[in-house]
DNA sequence: GGTAAACCTGTGTGTTGCTCACAGGTCAAT
DNA sequence: ATTGACCTGTGAGCAACACACAGGTTTACC
């Protein structure tokens, strides 16, 4: 399969699967032409790295799979651990998305009926300045 | 004052207060010894871009209001759309994380009291693989 | 005055996970 | 042979800073 069949079939776009190509998850073998040519164990291991992608697991932490599964070792102590940090963080960006969604909407119903002003030599936009949530 | 007591003044790193002077969004005037010297007028801008920041709007938007309030217009209306834009992404950001985080919950629990397996010719890690996210 | 350590500086590069731009190659239909 | 549609690989770009590094500056002490 050339690099758009692939990524057709998994729903990706072609230049995510040059991305994975690029920094050494896939490694096609290559036709008189240049062209790139991926084979089934490309699609297991592609498929692999979409399901990894999709529970939070970064490119980095796939390489640390990837590579002790080829050492001969189950990867799964090592999946264990990284899902159990990755969550934490999840949780903490979760919590501050979180926050920010608030802030945000508590300024736009602040701005609702708030009328414009030209900027004066100490204040931008006093929409923005006026909103008091950098001090709490 | 420079960059470093601008950076702690307003608690940031100078490293972003750098980042800031690069893009063009302060302007410190320099001495004969190269270091850059900010002005009050610079910790006012800086606190604008602080709060801007915090409210969700990203660096571009912000070069967008400090280039409308340059130009003798308020920029507050452009604050006020762009707000709405950045509120509807960030609610849209919110529930991808929202649903990322009951994935992983959801894999965590699930794999509580699964034994590890060596990874086989068409396995790499039977937890990831096994999860059936990518299907529903 | 000298000097050594501590601190500070600007610039250049790295980061994440792709996406985009681009010049050119391939293939089917004419 | 040639047009046009489609495909390819490589290199660069994005956000918003953080980090590494070689060197300049200030301070403490003699």
């Amino acid at each position: 399969m050339r690099v758009k069949q692939i990524a057709d079939a998994l729903e990706i776009s072609a230049d995510s699967v040059r991305y994975y190509t690029r920094i050494g998850f896939l490694v096609p073998s290559k036709s008189h032409n240049g062209y790139k040519y991926y084979r089934p164990a490309d699609v297991t291991r592609l498929r692999f790295i979409l399901s990894a992608r999709s529970l939070g697991f970064s490119v980095n932490d796939i390489k640390e799979i990837l590579f002790t599964s080829s050492q001969t070792n189950a990867p799964c102590p090592t999946v264990r651990r990284l899902i159990e940090q990755r969550l934490k963080e999840t949780e903490q960006r979760y919590q501050d998305m979180h926050e920010l969604r608030l802030r945000m909407r508590k300024a736009m119903s602040e701005w609702e009926n708030t009328p414009d002003q030209h900027p004066t030599a100490d204040t931008i936009c006093h929409l923005i300045e006026g909103f008091t949530a950098l001090k709490s």
